[in-house]
DNA sequence: AATGATTTTTTAAATGACCATTCAAGTTTC
DNA sequence: GAAACTTGAATGGTCATTTAAAAAATCATT
């Protein structure tokens, strides 16, 4: 019991140090020094409890992801129509927790970075595959299917967009008023 | 002249070869030695001619930016319409000879990296910029005030999520299938 | 509660690679 | 012969990971 939780807070404390130290320096330049300093820890311990660097990494993508799924879960269960579902998995992708502009940053890198490594190109492999079905099941019910291609690929590309400018942003963003706009653009594509 | 002509063409060939070896290994893994490998020619010989690693990129960064620019001003020159003026920015973002995997590739990597590097990021806000403007133009011409602003963050979102996904492409891209899909988008948003 | 054994956690320092850049000495071009 | 070009070999530095040893926590036994 004991034994787990002291792991569980440990692995938690990194992964956070991670998307911050991440955020300020870059995937591809950043340290284990400088995360370990990010964290109060040292750089051995992560490999402690990561094994390596790419394993502290893939870790941080999967809390990323949960989070984002955990959203969408929660979304969807007061969603009722498939309108306001298309509309459930926007606000997930841009809910206070997640659409902040480290964790936008994060993704990019990720994004970025996820063609040479194994590892984190599964992840994003299945993250995107589930985002689609999701798309496609409401679609369905909303469009001919002759347009259902075109409003999903507007979609996703939409939603992954605003994410990208986002991770340049200078200022904080304003999650409420990208929810907004992602509400016109799911009526707009779904209203042609 | 031949003194330039030499240069030029060295030139040419490093940058060529850093978006091939940029696009295989990762900006943040890619070595001298890699690129200069895959132009045929030694690590000492691309900081004879670019200075630094960082010099170089930043002259990969300018070359691919004077190709969006140049194949910008050629369909700007036959559109008579702000539609059309708004299908010559799309035709151009996905242009036979922009819209390939390796460029889309590069360019998310300038794209991650670019708020690490003063040089990058200058770039990068100089172009966003100018296209940010084409957009607002256009717009202007076609959509009510209230509209403008999310239809011009629709687009440009929506631009740069095809080419995000571009570079995680296996499979060679289609242009054509892109620039027909992005009219139909550009048709959307405008006809609201 | 105290004690000592056992396991888990922590880190300083060592290790072993790797790499951008420089330099000096060549080669080619004009 | 001078200027432009090229590169193999040094240089100096950085960094992930391992190691070994110490510190802390946990547990078993009394």
């Amino acid at each position: 019991m004991s034994r787990k939780r002291i792991r569980d807070i440990r692995n938690e404390e990194l992964i956070e140090a991670t998307i911050i130290a991440v955020h300020k320096r870059g995937y591809g330049v950043v340290t284990m020094a400088e995360i370990a300093r990010e964290a109060g820890a040292s750089a051995a311990s992560i490999n402690y409890y990561f094994g390596s660097k790419e394993g502290l990494m893939e870790a941080t993508m999967r809390h990323l992801l949960g989070k984002l799924r955990q959203a969408m879960v929660e979304g969807y269960a007061t969603a009722n129509t498939p309108r306001e579902r298309l509309y459930a998995v926007m606000d997930a992708n841009f809910s206070d927790g997640l659409y902040t502009v480290p964790q936008c940053s994060i993704w990019m890198q990720f994004w970025a970075n996820a063609p040479y490594s194994p590892r984190l190109s599964r992840l994003h492999r299945i993250n995107r595959a589930r985002v689609r079905s999701h798309f496609l099941a409401e679609l369905r019910a909303l469009l001919p299917e002759t347009q259902i291609e075109t409003a999903r690929q507007a979609l996703q590309s939409y939603m992954d967009g605003v994410w990208l400018q986002a991770a340049q942003s200078e200022t904080p963003l304003d999650p409420a008023a990208a929810r907004a706009a992602a509400h016109r653009v799911v009526d707009l594509v779904t209203t042609a």
